[in-house]
DNA sequence: AATGAATGAGGCTTCATTCAT
DNA sequence: GATGAATGAAGCCTCATTCAT
């Protein structure tokens, strides 16, 4: 987990040249969009190469089949959520014991703002569903995500027994992502009172868990 | 809305006999079986026919595509929601206002032994984010569910503001929904921690609400 | 030839029934107008035996396959040109010799008016070109009617040597139906126009021919 | 016309390539003989694509549909009949003014030996009465041939007012067509038979309206 | 490495025909 | 005899994947 080269092979070369590594980029781009737009399923792998500026074969040149280009999305996402992590936890203890209510909505805000703009999240969460195959990728997304915010939680509400505090960020990383992918396909207004109330339960859940 | 003849244009034949009544539902059951499991894509008229012990051509007699198979087990799901939505609600305001904590938990209760026997949950709400076309029809059904729970709330939660009330229903909805779906796919003891889990978040989340 | 129990079996059974009679006669009516309308292969049975008042299963009773209906079809039809043929040859060679012109624009007239009623014309003309199978039968009637306007012709115009009058006569048959399908097709106004025409080129064709 | 980019939207590929062009000259005849043997109908995606040597999958990147095979059939059935046209047309007005009748005689044993070799005119005649949407692209094809014809008629029969000139050519293209269609299904010495005599059938026809 | 033409398995759907009631 | 539900073969078309250039 986490160091690459992953469940469908994922990735038949390295790209060792500049112009490819921005190739490949290109494609997890258009895959991304295209996978967030009409699903697994309906998305051609024709679209997606067009919508990167190459040719099919090119594609599978760096994935071997369209599930690869999927996984690869995750991967993608997955880094992206680290770093994410990385931000709050280095801001340090300090302010998730003080301030915790405050970095709870700083992390809903922060979400939301990348999972509009990115549209990873969009094409990572509505289609890891899909069948057991995928499923297995997408849960050990949701629990490296979970495993991430477990520590956090250790700090902010360490009235959870740790044995404990898998279960409630497990809670958490699912909740927060079924309610933004429903803000997600609502209007800008409604998107925001959703993200809101989104807080509000959040803070509510982990209120009695903390301090 | 649960009268039949729905989006899709049913332009079949209307199960009059009792022994066709009976070969629909089974189509159904079986319908529901392959969407739960594979997914709506992957799922083959083929398969469904199968299972459901008929030819394909039988199939094709009373749905005439695909989707309106979908579309039906959504319309039968939303029939037996709203059949458990009546039992609580006949329950009496009484109780909604007494002892709501428990009701939370008997509805959480009631919902996960209807999803994890019925698979028509699992079935609807995996494949509803598949594309715009589903998404009319899987909000249309997110939307009657917290319609139905709004005036529960109203009773259970005065403080909301009327206004409101849809909002706080569909995050409700939507929430349990997610929850209930990822206890589904975990193991019997993950899942009973999982739902315990999700009947605290929900109390919690209404508690200020109501009183 | 002209004897009933054609190509595909036509008929599985002999309707002695009066009512049998009458059902046969609407299927007939119902497929012609459905072949005439779409074609044979459009054709579906169900939509014939709907118009026809029946269920496909009657119709069966009647026609082992959708082929021998159109069969039936052509037979019913070379009846009718039967018929017309003898009103024409009944008037008495008497006409054909001192007024063969105007007998070549009776002609005309009588089988534009028939064919624009009956729609049958247009159902077998149509569709005899459909495959090797059907240019057997439609070649068939081809030459029925060519043999039956042979010995008019014997008598309208005696310069024809005896072994080309069949020549000419398949030659006027083929042109007649090219161009009355094609009137068919018009508007009011040009079919009129055509149909005019065609009497003129049949008139010119023959001339030399006649006296 | 003449274009490209016909009818039913050629969302496909244009072949650029001197493999690919002939691999659709291919695909084209393979449509041509097996419409002008089965039918339009009972032709077979995957029977053209075996004659044509490819895969339906290669047919299906230059024709989005069946219907635009047969659609660019009559296209480039189009294109030589307007070849044929323009060698009548060069040979300038004289001949036709002075020796129009040998000339139908040209016309005719051209049109006859075109049809004989290339089958294309069997294809698009026989299942342009298909339906509707046939009739369309065929009364077109129809219409064109006319228009083509018209003028020469002018020039060889001048007495036909300009006004009746469209309807003169209507009835000789149509018949022409018909009788050459009859020669092309019977053997070799009755097609003789047919082809001479619609020689005497036409210059009789238009003889009143020359000179 | 890049391209995109070629392949063909497989899916959805129709409809002629059968047969139990 | 009549009905119409049931069957399943077969057709059109898509699209993931390969491979020659």
């Amino acid at each position: 987990m986490g160091t690459k080269d992953e469940a469908s092979g994922e990735k038949r070369r390295v790209p060792t040249q500049e112009r490819s590594r921005a190739r490949v980029a290109r494609m997890l781009d258009a895959a991304t969009e295209v996978f967030a737009e009409v699903g697994f399923d309906a998305a051609t792998t024709e679209a997606i190469a067009e919508r990167a500026g190459t040719s099919i074969g090119s594609v599978y040149q760096f994935f071997p089949n369209k599930k690869a280009l999927f996984d690869a999305i995750g991967e993608r996402y997955l880094d992206e959520v680290r770093v994410l992590f990385e931000r709050f936890l280095s801001e340090g203890p300090a302010r998730a014991k003080t301030d915790w209510r405050a970095m709870v909505d700083d992390v809903i805000d922060a979400f939301w703002a990348f999972d509009r703009d990115s549209l990873a999240f969009r094409a990572v969460w509505l289609n890891m569903h899909r069948s057991a195959e995928f499923l297995v990728q997408g849960d050990a997304l949701n629990r490296e995500m979970a495993e991430r915010l477990a520590p956090v939680l250790g700090i902010a509400a360490p009235k959870i027994k740790p044995a404990k505090r898998l279960l409630v960020a497990t809670m958490v990383v699912e909740t927060l992502s079924a309610l933004l992918l429903l803000a997600l396909r609502r209007d800008e207004r409604m998107a925001k009172k959703l993200v809101d109330e989104t807080k509000v339960l959040v803070r509510r859940y982990l209120e009695p868990y903390a301090d």
